[in-house]
DNA sequence: GTGAAAGCGCTAACAG
DNA sequence: CTGTTAGCGCTTTCAC
């Protein structure tokens, strides 16, 4: 026999196939020195318990989900890095930051309480069968904002716990979800204020994301708040739409300076992959930053205090993200029936060097409504 | 009924359970007709199809598992990064960027495959009972070294292909095992040869990782064997042993230039983490590097050109480890009885600024034994 | 403390 | 093209 079964250790241990699954499920139940033959026994057989066969029969996997969408789509410039030869392979790798930190605090907080974790991102396609089919063998799944359609989340909901992770909660459809999301709108406002308050700058120019990232639109909408504000003039789009990684960041910066009439005085970025794409590019351009130009990111991912200057980010707690998406999935897989709860994970100011602040480990929460 | 099954479908439809499934594994054996009607219930249903009812039935589950080692108990110094206040959560968030490229070259292979991934780091404790559930309920898995014992993982790869990463495959109990490594010695090598011939430098000191990494073993001794070829001392032990992260980097530099009589012309990290995390400490106590000192790194992990300097590095392809581990899963799963295989990994010098290099783009690969 | 028996939800021949 | 019939390997009452 390939794979021993627990009607092969039962036989080999002389006990009955109830006594093993007992000798895994609950040891205290069972006699010492019974259960000792029967891991003897499964040892010498090599028996691996069959994750699938107990899940089926105990409507329980110990394992939770997450879905995120395959976010290379949205590197229009891919082709393009190959001039930088070998170093255009880092841009790959660069491309997941966000997801990864999303991925590790889940992976964290799933195995501090004893849950496994199955990843899977949807390709760009079929999503809806990626999602369902990590949705029948989890006890829960968390979905990134982006993944999945309403109408897909809302039958897989039905079926077991879904958190949404980073997306607006305005559908009806899905209102009994969970939802974490970040304070995007709050974090963009505070940065686009300090520069214009604290630095004197009015010119800024926001690089955003693709108009489907509800976070990218959010942190535009700051931008846009912090000149009303201020009385500035309010621009009514990005000035320029990339796609939120490392190559798009120092494309952007061409594109920029080809396209305005004078030089902005800052910089602001969608997100930190965006800005540290961008700073080596300013530099090339004999740009000084942040003397010539300050330059701002969001998220606050690890590079971003490495790259020189050190950059000036909005940090959002990615990680937290995960955590939280644990949290609340284990807590409905606990109490199916609880009311929906929406969490608001709030963000801090960095600043850094890429604006102008000589501090470099300042860091100011801000209060997210 | 809560959770709808195939049966709850096909009374709905007017069909059989074996048409239901058909409509979903081979829906061309279907007709148009009736597939609609079946998918049209399954909709109204909420159905999502249970994996593991799937996966014990048809003994494959479409998923390939990870395991890891949960690498937190390495860093030691990890309350002292208080210190630095805010920037401490980075230390945490860095620990795991080679693990990181290693989730994400699987993920990314696996779903070009149409595999998801399941993955799991094994606590302290009780590493046993983790890779045996990831175990049970996939199709292959991948185990990087140092996470498993060698006994477990003997019974484990009697039921299911496993592949070991980075670890070396002395064990002869583990001779039917598929393996990935890569050539961390041919790596030390050349870069020490490099920093000793080109660069004239023969004061060069190793900071390590544990004892028991594998990795950081092999490539201590083809510091030694630079050494051994350019005729000088050869040190026994690496100079310091660190716990492969940004803050025993950061501490490295204090415990090197306390301890040593004489400050070295260089000074090799066992990886990227660490001599990133030492770039800065040596600005702080106005070391110019590489002027006063070069600083080499192993495994290029993206944030090692972004640091300035730039980092000087050996290139492992630690997506590419991911990537073949998936390859060589599946192509076992395929055929259970091919003759084990083992690849090496070749590995490339990337020359940038800490070791005293101009070009910043140079990148050649070497011949790996 | 241990055994017997009934599923868990689906797939996979095999008929028709 | 569709229905019938066995299991897949384990958990779980319910008896003993």
């Amino acid at each position: 026999m390939s794979t021993p079964t627990v009607y092969d250790v039962a036989n080999h241990a002389g006990v009955s196939i109830a006594t093993v699954s007992r000798v895994y499920r609950n040891p205290d139940t069972v006699r010492a020195e019974t259960r000792d033959r029967v891991l003897a026994a499964a040892r010498t057989l090599g028996y691996v318990p069959s994750g699938n066969a107990r899940g089926l029969a105990s409507r329980a996997t110990g394992v939770l989900g997450l879905c995120f969408p395959d976010n290379l789509q949205y590197d229009e410039h891919r082709e393009e890095t190959q001039e930088l030869g070998h170093e255009a392979h880092h841009d790959e790798a660069d491309l997941m930051i966000y997801s990864d930190e999303v991925i590790r605090g889940m992976e964290r907080a799933a195995r501090e309480r004893g849950y496994g974790l199955l990843i899977a991102a949807t390709v760009a396609g079929d999503p809806a069968s990626t999602v369902a089919d990590v949705a029948g063998r989890v006890d829960g799944v968390a979905v990134l904002a982006g993944t999945v359609s309403t109408a897909e989340l809302e039958v897989i909901s039905r079926r077991l716990p879904v958190v949404m992770l980073a997306g607006p909660r305005e559908n009806p459809a899905l209102d009994h979800l969970d939802h974490v999301e970040v304070a995007n709108f709050d974090g963009q406002l505070a940065m686009t204020r300090h520069l214009i308050v604290d630095h004197g700058l009015t010119k800024l120019a926001f690089v955003g994301g693709p108009p489907n990232s509800p976070d990218g639109e959010a942190r535009f909408r700051g931008f846009q708040a912090a000149h009303l504000e201020a009385g500035l003039d309010i621009p009514a789009e990005p000035r320029i739409r990339a796609g939120l990684t490392t190559s798009s960041g120092r494309h952007a910066i061409g594109e920029l300076l080809a396209t305005l009439p004078e030089r902005p005085q800052a910089v602001m970025f969608a997100n930190d992959q965006m800005a540290v794409g961008a700073l080596p590019e300013l530099e090339h351009r004999g740009l000084r930053v942040p003397a010539d130009i300050a330059v701002t990111g969001f998220d606050d991912i690890s590079v971003s205090r490495l790259v020189r200057p050190a950059l000036t980010t909005v940090r959002q707690p990615m990680q937290e993200l995960g955590r939280h998406a644990v949290d609340l999935l284990l807590a409905r897989v606990a109490d199916r029936d609880r009311a929906p709860v929406s969490r608001l994970l709030q963000v801090s100011m960095v600043r850094r060097a890429s604006c102008g602040c000589r501090v470099s480990h300042d860091h100011q929460p801000l209060n997210g409504s």
